[in-house]
This record gives structure tokens, sequence and C-alpha cells, in this order.
RNA sequence: UGGGUCGUCGCCAAGCGGUAAGGCACGGGGUUUUGAUCUCCGCAUACCAAGGUUCGAAUCCUUGCGACCCAGCCA
């Protein structure tokens, strides 16, 4: 890939740390990690993170690892750890460790018995609602549990007994002793540990009990030297808790919680449980359909990672609640495919046109620059013939103002090859157009016409080697700019969010393309040659159109 | 009514007491065998509001207003 790495503008985030680097906080080192959950495939909001953490270790000479936060088997699944390794890799970062939070289950089990030994957390057996209940409300403060001052040797005999499987979920759980009338609800009395009699994908049955994720965030942040731990807004809240776990255990290091504004991208979701939906329920076609925010599904529309990259440096990173607009993301894409992508034809809505004053049996070959401002990427092959294939759209039998492409009597440029003159319109019984009939000026190719000129170029393919293409059109999966606000998110799909196209013709350089190629078909958009192909048909997926200056 | 945050151009975002960067979007001109690209120009006397401090305030103080998050044995 040939474009530099966006210019890196200033956010707080690294400020803070260049400020910690510059007083030798933590020996100068900087170590950051990624800490998704596995539970769903990894979105554009991840991105975001991705490219935050691991963007501050790289600049730091630092460290990020990948740390799976998994401590609710319940939700979580090895397809998911899968993915999101595919995915983390694919947008071009390299952890430094991979490790898991259930790594730490034994020593997040003693950390716990020391917790309690010091009188910090009790067993307690009040049930989910009376739970509740005693918690108290945002403006009222909660009340002891009868079982907060139960001895620390009859909890220490309860939590081996809960880790031992001698109870059942829900029975007991492990709570840190803090202070039931604190103004932040996080911090009255929160349970670290419950109990789950279920398999995890990774320990498998060794453990019934599991610990929640403020309890073992922070310590997994501490075991592996984290300097700087970066999460999202609503994790704010937390920090105090999270501070207080590692103060009371006296971790031997105490890494900074510093929480950013998560992406809110225009006219998509990026909730995980709404993502789910969409995909069990079949209003898309798995989490990597293109128009899903994934990145499984951003790599198959053809965005490539530079792109997301680029795109995520631009946002910034602030603690404001922001709404970014498609139109950036969409020009992030424009602008690396513009750079990188290979020029190719392909033609959505064929109409046959007939060259009458060109040799039946003459094929020309015609090579044409993969690129028009880079000359160095080489050119290809494409035959000229007498029957070739236009847009439909290119075409007007009542052009309306201003059009410049052709009309009946007129003129216009076959991208690469001839100047065409429409003689003749063949239509059928309904009024349909069917066929062109032209002509073409000989002394055209590969200079202007003398004495006139033509401003229209279309694009074309020779009916004789094109080869046939599936082109799926995808446009934004809803129609609302914050669909996640609405009482019901699916009300707001656009129902014309996908367009088959299974018509269309494809210059044949195309033949070779592999899964994955990205190609701008000129004058409409960029594509993506999808894994559906096969030798009777390419499939291509638009990953986003031309900017179109004349439809507005 | 408790606690935690945030408010700079339509959307992002720099700015960190010395007189409003940049990107996207938008409008206009030029180049062009993609109505693409490229290029040039324009686009906040103004920083949520009102007071105050100061020679000087988006930056400091005060008081308002508005928005977001928190009461899972989810993360």
């Amino acid at each position: 890939m040939s474009n530099a790495e966006p210019q890196l503008t200033a956010n707080f985030i690294r400020q803070m740390v260049a400020a910690d680097v510059q007083e030798n906080k933590h020996h100068g080192k900087v170590a950051t990690r990624f800490p998704p959950e596995p539970n769903g495939y990894l979105h554009i909001g991840h991105a975001k993170s991705i490219c935050l953490n691991f963007g501050i270790a790289l600049e730091n000479n630092g460290t990020c690892n990948l740390r799976f936060d998994d401590t609710n088997p319940e939700k979580e699944s090895l397809e998911f750890m899968q993915s999101i390794e595919t995915d983390v890799s694919w947008l071009g970062f390299a952890w430094t460790n991979k490790f898991h939070a259930s790594d730490y289950f034994e020593q997040l089990y003693q950390y716990a018995v020391q917790l309690i030994e010091q009188g910090d957390a009790y067993i307690d057996d009040l049930t989910a609602e009376q739970m509740r209940l005693y918690r108290g409300t945002l403006t009222e403060a909660g009340k002891d549990s009868p079982n907060r001052h139960r001895p620390v040797a009859e909890s220490l005999d309860l939590f081996a007994r809960m880790r031992a499987g001698e109870f059942t979920d829900g029975q007991y759980v492990l709570r840190a002793k803090i202070d039931m009338a604190s103004p932040n609800v996080n911090m009255r009395d929160p349970i670290i540990y419950r109990i789950r009699h279920v398999h995890h994908q990774r320990t498998g049955d060794a453990w019934c009990i599991y610990p929640m994720y403020d309890y073992t965030h922070c310590i997994s942040d501490a075991l592996e030297g984290i300097t700087h731990s970066l999460c999202t807004l609503e994790f704010e809240d937390h920090r105090p808790l999270y501070d207080w776990v590692l103060d009371k255990l006296q971790t031997p290091t105490h890494p900074q919680q510093t929480e950013f504004a998560r992406l809110q991208l225009e006219y998509t979701i990026v909730s995980k449980r709404k993502l789910a939906q969409l995909v069990t329920e079949n209003h898309v076609n798995g989490w990597d359909d293109p128009r899903m925010p994934t990145l499984a599904g951003l790599r198959r529309a053809g965005v490539t990672p530079a792109a997301i990259r680029d795109f995520c440096e631009r946002i910034g990173v602030t603690k404001k609640d922001a709404w970014i607009e498609m139109a950036v993301l969409e020009n992030c894409i424009r602008e690396d495919l513009n750079e990188n992508a290979p020029r190719a034809m392909a033609v959505l809505k064929p109409l046959r046109v007939v060259i009458e004053n060109y040799p039946a049996d003459l094929v020309e070959q015609l090579h044409i620059p993969c690129h028009p401002q880079k000359p160095e990427l080489g050119s290809r092959q494409v035959n000229f013939a007498k029957e070739i294939f236009i847009e439909a759209d290119d075409f007007a039998l009542i052009p309306p103002p201003k059009f410049k492409r052709l009309i009946e009597g007129g003129e216009v440029r076959l991208r690469g090859s001839y100047v065409i003159k429409c003689n003749q319109v063949i239509q059928d019984e309904e009024g349909n157009i069917s066929e062109l009939r032209c002509s073409y000026d000989p002394n055209t190719l590969g200079k202007n016409p003398e004495g006139r000129k033509v401003s229209g170029v279309i694009h074309w393919v020779a009916v004789a080697d094109s080869l046939p293409a599936q082109l799926r059109l995808y446009d934004r999966l809803f129609c609302l700019p914050h669909p996640d606000s609405e009482e019901n998110f699916l009300a707001a799909l656009n129902p014309d969010s996908l367009e088959i196209l299974d018509d269309c013709r494809v210059e044949a350089s195309l033949a070779t393309a592999q899964v994955g190629d990205g190609f701008q078909f000129e004058r409409t958009g960029y594509f993506c040659l999808d894994e559906d192909s096969n030798c009777e048909k390419l499939v291509f997926n638009r990953t986003v159109t031309l900017r179109d200056t004349w439809t507005k």
C-alpha cells in the first residue's frame, strides 16, 4: 500500500502518555491492552479502540496485549475468539502477548481469599431481588446486608465450598465490603464472584465460580504490567472500584484507567446485542454481510485496513459524545481506493450497440492504463469489436438538461477507445430500447476528433469477450441516522440496502481477479470480488460509490 | 432529587491566558478520454449562556442552561 499513514493529531490520551513518559512514570514504559469479550464479532467501534491502544503502544515503543475478557462463559465462544484474532491481525496490528482473563482465574481466586482475610470481602446469600432492594437507588443510600459482618473464617469456608461446587447457581456470592451509602452505586458492596455451573470455553469445568468484570479487569491489567488502561466512558463510574481493588490488594503495579468516548457512526449501530440480532433473525446474511459495521463485513465489502485506520485517526479521541457522519468513513475509503484500486470497466445494465461501419471480423486489442494517474501500474488489454455493451443509463431518448452522454444523433467517447455516434435507436413493440445502431470515427483513437468537441465519456465492454457477473449494490443498512435510539431499531432498516444485479458484464481482464481484490469500475464505483464467485459467474460487492456531483 | 462526565463552524477536532489549526460536508472557478481524481477559492469578529478576574479570556473564577452515563449475580 502506497499511502502514508495519516498525520497524527494531538488528543488528550496521547498528551497524557507523552507527559507520563516525559516524567519517567512507569520507568518510561508504555503498556496497553485491547480487551474484547469474545461474545461477538469486532466492529468499527472496536477498531477505534484497537487503533488507540495499539497506536499508543507503537508510538511509544511500548507493548500492547490482546486480552480476552472471558469471565462470562454463558455468552462467549471460541468462534468469536478466532474471529477477533483474525480481525485484529487484518487491521494491521500484532499483539505483544495474547492473554485471557481466564489465565488468571487461580490468581484471582487467591486475591479474593486475601480480600476476605483482610476483612474487605464477604460471602452473601441475599437473593438477586433482595440484593437489588438493599442496594438503594440513585438518590437513596443502600443498607448493609445482614451478612456484611459474617466472620472471616466463615466467609473463607463458604468461598472454598463455592469453588468446590457445593452450592447452586445464585446461592452465594462474594462481595467487596466498601460502602453501602456511597453516592456511586458501583461502590455499594459490588459482587465480585458468582456461582455459575457452566462449561467455560477454555477452562472447561475446572471452575463453577467466575469473577466479575470490575474485579477481574483491574487485576488482569496489574498482572500484565499495563501502564495505561484505556476504556470507554461508561466505565468512568467504575474507576473508583478499579482503584479500590488494586489499593486493597497492594498489587505490584497500579495501572491508570482513562476513559474516552466510544464511536457513534450515523446510519449504523454498534451494539453487539443488536448486531447479533440482525444475524440471528436473518436481516443480513451473517456477521460478514457487507452491510454490517463489523470488521468482517467491512472487509468483505472491500474496505481496506488502511482506510479504517485513517478513519480512526481522523475522528479523534475525546470524552465528548460525538456522532460521526458516514461521509467521513466513505471519504477515507474512497481516498484509499482511488489511490490504490486498479480501474476496470463493468456494465451494470447492458445495452447492445452495433457499430455499423466497423468490420465484423475485426477485433482490436486496446491497452488501457490500470490507473489514470499512475502509469507505473501498467495497463490491461481490452478488446474492441463491432458489438459492444454500454450502460443503459448512458443513453437517453429524451435527455435531461446538461446530459452529456449518448443521445440519438449525438456523439460520445467510449473510454479508452473511439468516439461513436448514435444513428438509430431500435425499440421493441413496447417501446423498450433494445439496441443502438452507431458508427465510429476511426480517427479518434487516442486523439480528439477534428472540428468538434465531444465532452461525454462512457464505459463499455465488447459483447464477445466480456464476462457475466453479478454485482451486489450495497447501501446503508438503516435509513435513520440514529437507529439505536429508535424504540424499535429494526423499523429503521433500509429496505433498499441491497440491490442485486444479475446480468452485468465486466471486461475480460477481470477473469484473473482474486477474491478480495478491489477495483474501481470506472464511473460506477469501487467493487471487490466476493467469495461467492465461481467459474460461471463473477460476483462483486460494491464497496462505495464514486463521489457524484452530477446527480446532486 | 445522588454520583460521574461533557459542551469550539452542518459533523468531527486542534487550541492549555496573547488575540479561532486541520479534516469531512457544503458553495464556486480551473484541469481532465471516469460528471471520478487533481487543483484553486470561499466557509466561526467567534468558542452553551450570563457575570467576574486580567492590559488581554475559548482558555482562570462564579452562577446558570443543555446533553450523556450509572441502581446486571453483563462487559
